[in-house]
DNA sequence: ACCATGACTAGAA
DNA sequence: CTTCTAGCCATGG
């Protein structure tokens, strides 16, 4: 898990549905997965640690086929940089992310993480990027 | 093939 | 301080 090897910054040909090319969306899996629990970060750290920081919408693509991939990926740990569960519609009843987060200990008021700067997991950093 | 949209972000106004 | 703009790149009409 920590080889994440950095992909170029092209990462093309990913297709989510039904495809195994996935290199992009694999790594940003392998990430969210490493979040520890009670913690969560944006998209952009993940698109970070993959040297794509300015590709950050890819990441929540790649959250998209989250809830398809074999091991479960923790996409509730994965918020925008404000905080702010933006995905929280995305998920199967809305409100799963929210529940999820309070569970690990994370407060969530209005659909907004409570100290989120301290909960903050940054992959480049933790994982020595 | 072109245009619009999106689980984003950083920087400018 | 808030709001707007422009990149990003895959997907769908």
């Amino acid at each position: 898990m920590p080889p994440l090897k950095k992909t170029s910054a092209k990462l093309k040909s990913v297709k989510p549905s039904g495809k195994k090319d996935e290199n992009f969306f694999e790594l940003v899996y392998e990430v969210v997965r490493q979040i520890p629990k009670g913690r969560v970060t944006s998209y952009g750290a993940i698109a970070a640690c993959l040297g794509t920081k300015l590709s950050a919408r890819m990441v929540g693509w790649a959250m998209n086929g989250a809830g398809r991939v074999r091991p479960k990926v923790p996409a509730h740990r994965v918020v925008n940089r404000n905080g702010i569960l933006s995905g929280k519609h995305h998920f199967n009843p809305p409100g799963t992310m929210e529940k999820l987060l309070k569970k690990e200990g994370v407060k969530v008021k209005n659909d907004i993480v409570v100290n989120f700067k301290e909960r903050f997991w940054d992959p480049v950093k933790e994982l020595g990027f």
